[in-house]
DNA sequence: AAAATATAGTACTTGTCAAGTACGATATCA
DNA sequence: TGATATCGTACTTGACAAGTACTATATTTT
């Protein structure tokens, strides 16, 4: 269901993994692919991407690598994801228009235009701004304990 | 941002035209075709796999065409984009295994092999599981009033 | 009965893009 | 100076989304 592309994929695990680092420890490209056993150099060109927009630093030269720049917890999945699968790629819409970093359709509760799946990718891109990169670290053992008992049943 | 199918927005577009619709008055696909503008022929084979499944009946000859199954109310988005998406695709999980009608990895709270991209997509899944046709074909002019002053400001 | 309409089934084409590879340049450390 | 690692860019290739086409079948209308 839903094709996020292996890139995507390859991004929330080089983030995922360097949030998991102690401090600003730098871990290279290499050390990462090899540690979740994705092909390295498409791992380099998806750090590369994650460099370009500043959400990891990178240090050059012998014993460089990557460190992450923010707080995990102010990460969102949607960064990552609009990062990889471009922002838009949908049926266009006669209305709408980009802005400066977000597309804006002001009219999208009231588009008249038939494009139901307008709704729904809003309704996603939602739903992934909730989700930060700490909550793909967290310790499982933690997350499954205080998950398994409470509200999210739904996650079967 | 992500990659649903045409053919899932053209799926949306014939069930929301049919849920709109008087009673049990059937649409022919040429009908639904040209008031949303999109081409025949490939709506036509979309009809053909939404009748498969049993979303929409589908009545033969001349004066035929087709008719909502079930309730707006009772059918969820999820069901559509499984549909046309197909239920996965996406990097495999040593551990997964596939049942019935669903995937079940059932350590997928615990699952050490660094695949963030898992929780997402069930994210995801969850999501649109909770997205009913009826909320995609709710008349524009009430729901705007509605929303516009409540809760769902982070619909920007 | 025949013509018209509409779905059923299936198979085909084509352009785009995900996925992965390759390589020379640059920067840093030992 | 050599080893390591990122940077930038460009290329290949296989899969699939998107759309088309055609024949068969069923139902209504004339």
């Amino acid at each position: 269901m839903l094709g996020l592309t292996k890139k995507t994929g390859y991004g929330l695990i080089a983030l995922a993994h360097l949030a998991h680092g102690e401090g600003d420890r730098l871990c290279s490209a290499r050390e990462i692919a090899d540690q979740h056993d994705v092909p390295v150099s498409l791992l380099m060109n998806v750090l590369k991407e994650l460099a370009a927009v500043g959400l990891v630093k990178s240090v050059r030269g012998s014993r460089g690598g990557y460190r992450l720049v923010g707080e995990p917890e102010e990460i969102s999945v949607a960064d990552v994801v609009t990062l990889f699968e471009g922002p838009v790629r949908m049926s266009e819409c006669a209305r709408h228009r980009e802005d400066d970093d977000h597309v804006a359709c002001d009219v999208i509760d009231t588009c008249p235009s038939a494009d139901p799946i307008h709704r729904v990718q809003r309704r996603i891109a939602d739903c992934l701004k909730t989700v930060t990169l700490a909550e793909l670290v967290v310790p499982q053992q933690r997350t499954r304990g205080a998950r398994k008992d409470e509200k999210v049943k739904s996650w079967r």
